[in-house]
DNA sequence: CTTTTCGTTCTGTAAATACTGAACGTTGAG
DNA sequence: CTCAACGTTCAGTATTTACAGAACGAAAAG
C-alpha cells in the first residue's frame, strides 16, 4: 500500500502543500498525491483513508472535490458498491487552463477601468492599459499552448479512458 | 475622490474579488482597485482609508503586503511624513511570474514522483510525466513571453521611477 | 515642551475553513 | 429478512483568517 514509506508520504505531502497554495484544501492535496503514485492507479475511497489515516467524510469529500476540479475521475469499478477514483489523463492541463481563465478574468475588469478613465490624461491609463496587455497575451498566447501541450499528449496517449 | 461613484465602488469590489481567487485578502484586492483608478495614481494611506471606509491598520498592513507582492510601490510622498503608494509599473507581469513560479514548482515534485516509481511499469509513470511536461513547458515557455512581454512594455515605458 | 498627526502593532472578535465522528439511507451478502 | 459494508451528509470542534479598535512610538507643528 501506498504511504507506508517515507519518501511516498514526504512526496504526498510535498503536493499536498502545493495544492494548498493553490487553494485547495491540504486533504485534497494528499489524496491527490496518493493517485498520483499509487500501484494499481485506481484506488478505493477505503484504501485511501487508510494510507492517508484520514476520516470517511474527508476523503470522500475531497474526491468528489477533486473530480469537479478535474484532476482525478471516477474509475470504472473492480468491485460493486466501492468507489474508486484514479488520475485524469490530461488533469493538469485542464487544471492550468482553469486557473488561466481566472487570470484572464482581469482582462474584462481593466478595461471596465479604462471606460472609468474615459477621457482622462494617458499617464492615468498606463496602469490599466498593462493589465489589458498583459491579461489579454496571458488569454490568446495561453489558450494556444494548451491547445498544442493537449495535441501533444494526445499523440503519446494510449491508456483506456472510460 | 475615489470610490464615490456607483461604477468605480464596482470596479474597486471586482478588482477585490478577483485578488480573493488570487488567494490574497479582500481588503488588500480593494486598496489595488483604488490604485488601479486613482486620480493622482498616488495615495496616501489615509486617502485609502477614507475612500475604502477601512480601518488604518487594514489598509497599512494591505498596503505593506501590495508592496510585497509586487504590485505597488511607496511613492515619493508629496507631504513629509505621509505613506504615499501607487501601482507599480510592470506589477502585473511580476505578479503572473510569481505565480508563474509556483505553479512550476510541482516540477520538481513530479521528478520526486518519478523516482519512486522507478522500475515500475511504464503505465505507472505517465501520470507523472505528463506533470513534469507540462510544468516543464509552463516553466520554460512562459518564462520566455514574459521576458518578452517585459521588453515590449519597456519600450513603452516613459513614466519616472524611483 | 506640549500637542497633534502619522504609521505600526497588539488585542480582540466574528466569520470562514478543515477536519472528525456520528447518523443516515442504500445496496449487496448471508 | 437481517446484517454488514459503503458512501454521503450533518453536527460539532478546533484552527485560521480578516478585519476593527485601542495603545503605542515617532516626529513635525504649535
Amino acid at each position: 500500500m501506498v504511504g507506508k514509506e517515507i519518501g511516498e508520504r514526504h512526496f504526498i505531502e510535498d503536493v499536498a502543500l502545493f495544492c494548498e497554495q493553490m487553494g485547495l484544501p491540504r486533504m485534497a492535496g494528499r489524496v491527490l498525491g496518493v493517485l498520483l503514485i499509487s500501484d494499481p492507479p485506481s484506488q478505493s475511497l477505503n484504501e485511501l483513508c487508510d494510507c492517508l489515516q484520514a476520516s470517511k467524510s474527508s476523503v470522500s469529500t475531497m474526491a468528489r472535490l477533486l473530480v469537479g476540479e478535474g484532476l482525478i475521475e471516477p474509475a470504472p469499478c473492480l468491485v460493486p458498491r466501492r468507489d474508486y477514483f484514479r488520475f485524469k489523463d490530461g488533469g493538469w492541463l485542464e487544471f492550468m487552463r482553469r486557473r488561466m481563465e481566472v487570470m484572464a478574468g482581469l482582462h474584462a475588469i481593466a478595461d471596465r477601468g479604462l471606460e472609468l478613465l474615459d477621457g482622462k490624461d494617458e499617464s492615468l491609463r498606463t496602469r490599466l492599459e498593462e493589465a489589458h496587455d498583459v491579461f489579454e497575451f496571458v488569454d490568446s498566447e495561453f489558450r494556444g499552448w494548451l491547445e498544442r501541450m493537449g495535441k501533444r499528449s494526445d499523440k503519446s496517449a494510449g491508456r483506456d479512458r472510460p
